[in-house]
Formats: C-alpha cells, sequence, structure tokens
DNA sequence: TCTGGGGTCCTAGGACCC
DNA sequence: TCTGGGGTCCTAGGACCC
C-alpha cells in the first residue's frame, strides 16, 4: 500500500517579543491557508499540514508559504521563516536551518529527500539531542546519511529499540506522524519557583497545597479528570527529585489531589532541604465524562464537592486567585 | 546564545497476579 | 506445598522537543 505525498510545513513566527494575542493572530491567517495547524505557543511557531490546501488554492508549496509570509508581514508587520517537505521531519529541519523573512522548500521525490538529509549532521534530525549525538559520534556515526546506512539491530542495542526505530526511520526519510489540530494534552503541570532556596517545611506544604488548588480548578473548567499526580522537587544545586503516585479512581476533586501531592511530599522525608521550586503534574488526563465517583457513605466528602462548584463558579467570575484555602495563603511568622 | 518551563515518550526494575 | 514463568501495572529517571 502506497500513501499519497504529503506536504507539511514548520513556521516560525518572529514576533518581537511574547505576545500571545499577535501570536493568535498570525495563528488565524495561517488557518486560513489551511485548517490543518497545530500550534506550538512555546516558541510561536506552528505545523500545518498543506497538501489539501495545495488543491485548493492551485499552487506549489513555494507559492502557498510566500502567501503566509506577505500576509503576515502586511498585517502584522511580522516575519516568518518557513521550511516544507514531505513529513515533520523534513518541514522542521528545513524551517530550523532557514533565515527570518525565507523558506526552504524540499521536493518529495526520494532524490530530493535523501539530497536534503544524507549531509545534514545527526544532531539536526529532531529526536537526536546531545547525548544520543555523542553516543552516536562514538561509534563514527555523524551525518544522517552515516545514520541511514547503519544496521538497525547494531543501533538497537545502543540506544533501545523505540529510539533506534525512530532515528533509523527518520534518518532514510521515513515519518508518517500526522498533524493533529487542537490535540487534548495528555497532562498538565503547574510549579512555583521560591525567591529564595526554602528551608520551612511548612512552607512546602503551603506552596504545594496552592498549587493542588489550582491545578484541581484548571482540570475542572478544562471538563478533565487525572488518574496520577507526580510532584517534583528542585533543589538549590538544580538537581530534582519526582515520585509519582496512581490515583484509585480519576478525579479533578482538590481534596483528593491534595492529600495525594502531600503523601508524595511526605515520602521524601525533606529535613532542612534547600528547595528552590515545586510542580505538580496531573498525569494520563481524560475527559470528565469518564469519571466514576465511587459512592460514599461520607457526607463530609459530598459537601466539599459541592463547595467546590460552588467557589469554581466565583472563580470564574472574577479572578482564578481569589479564593483558595486560608492554609494555603498562610505565611510562615 | 543560553536558560527555563512545560510537555511527550521511552526504558528498566520491582511488585504482583495467575 | 513449592517453584518458576509470563504478563501487567506502577514508578523513577533519562532524553528530547518546542
Amino acid at each position: 500500500m502506497t500513501t499519497s505525498p504529503r506536504t507539511l510545513m514548520r513556521v516560525h513566527f518572529h514576533l518581537p517579543g511574547p505576545d500571545p494575542v499577535l501570536y493568535e493572530q498570525l495563528l488565524d491567517v495561517l488557518t486560513g491557508i489551511t485548517p490543518q495547524v497545530e500550534a506550538h505557543p512555546a516558541d510561536f511557531s506552528a505545523d500545518a499540514d498543506l497538501t489539501g490546501a495545495l488543491r485548493y488554492w492551485g499552487t506549489d508549496p513555494a507559492g502557498l508559504v510566500d502567501v503566509l509570509r506577505l500576509r503576515a508581514l502586511a498585517l502584522y508587520g511580522v516575519l516568518t521563516s518557513s521550511g516544507t517537505g514531505p513529513n515533520r521531519t523534513i518541514a522542521a529541519m528545513a524551517a530550523a536551518l532557514t533565515p527570518p523573512g525565507a523558506a526552504t522548500i524540499v521536493g518529495n521525490t526520494p532524490y530530493d529527500i535523501a539530497a536534503f538529509l544524507r549531509p545534514r549532521h545527526v544532531a539536526a534530525l529532531p529526536g537526536i539531542g546531545p547525548t544520543t549525538a555523542r553516543t552516536l559520534s562514538r561509534l563514527g556515526i555523524t551525518t544522517v546519511g552515516e545514520l541511514a546506512d547503519a544496521p538497525l539491530p547494531a543501533l538497537q542495542r545502543i540506544l533501545g529499540a523505540a529510539p533506534a526505530r525512530q532515528a533509523h526511520d527518520r534518518a532514510r526519510g521515513i515519518d508518517d506522524r500526522p498533524i493533529t489540530p487542537g490535540a487534548a494534552p495528555r497532562s498538565l503541570t503547574l510549579s512555583h519557583r521560591f525567591h529564595a532556596d526554602e528551608l520551612d517545611t511548612d512552607q512546602h506544604h503551603r506552596t504545594l497545597l496552592g498549587l493542588t488548588e489550582r491545578l484541581g480548578a484548571a482540570l475542572r473548567q478544562d471538563q478533565q479528570i487525572t488518574q496520577a499526580l507526580s510532584l517534583t522537587v528542585t533543589y538549590a544545586d538544580r538537581t530534582h527529585t519526582t515520585r509519582t503516585r496512581t490515583l484509585p479512581e480519576a478525579t479533578a476533586h482538590t481534596p483528593v489531589l491534595a492529600a495525594l501531592a502531600r503523601d508524595l511530599l511526605a515520602s521524601l522525608g525533606l529535613q532542612r532541604a534547600r528547595v528552590r521550586a515545586l510542580a505538580v503534574r496531573a498525569d494520563r488526563l481524560q475527559s470528565a465524562e469518564h469519571a466514576v465517583h465511587q459512592l460514599t457513605l461520607d457526607d463530609q466528602d459530598d459537601r466539599l464537592r459541592r463547595l467546590e462548584t460552588v467557589l469554581d463558579r466565583v472563580r470564574s467570575r472574577y479572578a482564578p486567585g481569589i479564593i483558595g484555602s486560608a492554609a494555603a495563603h498562610r505565611r510562615a511568622s
């Protein structure tokens, strides 16, 4: 079976500064060209599938990229740098080596793909970070072409089965990851960095309680529940420890999250530890429609859940941080 | 150019069950 | 009753991406 060739694009918007509103407007420009857009707000870039849009607009990838470049510049004064190619790996690599205001177009013939990929350094291949690049260079593999020619079993012994398969495929121009617009996140993290290294365990607990309250509220607002919670403690020397615990049932109920987070922190047994930051992550998110709350005979629990619903409404009406437990806000005297 | 934050995926090892 | 093997789940940590 063969699949029809795709044309994917990675575009970087070169904003004058962090401006989420402007970024949203630029995404609107892009979705005016193709609805198949995946946003990357962290660095103001986006991936897009141009395959259908090429037929709709009756042009080639260079023409479509130029439409985007001109509109972003004319409407918002923003420069773009774009890369296009037959898959996400090649589009990302092409964009990465393109200066602002320009585009790199890679064709979809085997010759085009090999000519683009093979001479490049392995570290330019998405999925090959500094650690893996060092490992490969010790084996004499420094270019994408050498990686493509290396025997897969040997790579698997060195890099592990899945990473080796992925690197080997991508080096040969194989990458069938689709563009998935609006994909729901699989986890949600909230963190707090202390102004100075914090030794007070009571303050650790209060901060953690505040984080879990915000996490619970955010999950309930997004109609999501979490199946597991992780706590990451970062110390003064920038090392960190993570502890994960699975919940008996998925929930977004703050008291349950707070109790679990408290247990995770206690399990680390921090005594006089210089803590620089705390982070809580809700893992394995699922839609709240799937919630199966075990019926209990505990009136207190039901009252807390009703109270939580009321407080969520107040928060949404005023400000996210306006309500929280007194314990989370009390400062050590 | 570097750093940090928030996210994903993978692996290894241990616990547990059948 | 004991042992061993295989499968599954959980957890910690590493590597990487944007």
